[in-house]
DNA sequence: CTACCGATTGACT
DNA sequence: GTCAATCGGTAGA
């Protein structure tokens, strides 16, 4: 159920808030055979290239945020507090951008993931940044990385994975001090593993991507 | 070198 | 609801 991952190209291409819509409902795979990990990705935030004092590339290139400058494609990875974020960079060579993953649904390797979390319940696993990237093993080690070439992580579409129809709500992004107004923040109506404040969905959170 | 600070999380009132 | 632990990156002396 977790074969092939289908990345393409166009999948990163245009602007940073148009590649953080269409990441919904994408899958992120990270690892291969018995040690899979994966999830359909429900939230999003984008970071863009200019006029934006959120982004981490707004004061220029530092060691940190080089990846943010290596064109759309690159995956982006810092920590922060206690752990780690991962982002998918955006738009052409130079420009810093990237899409901040904040939430997928796991639907690969469970099992793995429980014990990477050390939590038991589904909804503890990947309902935040940091979250997810301990349940998929993701480090700075991958920060650099190539989606388009490497294996060891994949964000894609997979014909063995079925995708229900949803809608996407729009808000403000989440836990930032700077820039706080702008509508960049995209997540999956009504998803369970949405992180933040509950009350923005248009109903209950009880819908599961996963059919 | 020291000091400050998060694109967070989890524990607690 | 409030709040502090945590640690690598960053800026500044």
């Amino acid at each position: 159920m977790e074969s092939s991952i289908v990345t393409t190209q166009p999948l990163f291409r245009g602007t940073t808030d148009r590649v953080a819509r269409r990441l919904l409902g994408k899958i992120v795979a990270v690892g291969s055979g018995k040690q899979i990990a994966a999830g359909i990705i429900v939230e999003t935030e984008a970071y863009l290239p200019a006029n934006d004092e959120a982004c981490h590339a707004h004061s220029g290139r530092t060691p940190r945020n080089v990846t943010m400058f290596e064109g759309a494609g690159k995956l982006y990875v810092y920590s922060i507090h206690a752990g780690y974020c991962m982002n998918v960079v955006t738009e052409q060579e130079g420009n810093g951008c990237a899409v901040l993953i904040r939430a997928i649904e796991p639907v690969a390797g469970i099992k793995l993931m429980k014990k990477r979390r050390g939590k038991d319940r589904l909804i503890d696993l990947t309902s935040g940044p940091s979250k997810l990237c301990q349940a998929l093993g993701v480090t700075t080690k991958l920060d650099g990385i190539n989606l388009l070439e490497t294996k060891s992580i994949q964000i894609g579409t997979s014909s063995s994975i079925r995708i229900r129809k949803f809608d996407v709500v729009v808000t403000p992004r989440i836990g930032i001090s700077k820039a706080t107004e702008l509508p960049l923040r995209f997540f999956v109506d009504r998803n369970p593993y949405v992180s933040g404040l509950k009350r923005l969905h248009s109903g209950k959170t009880d819908r599961p991507l996963h059919v």
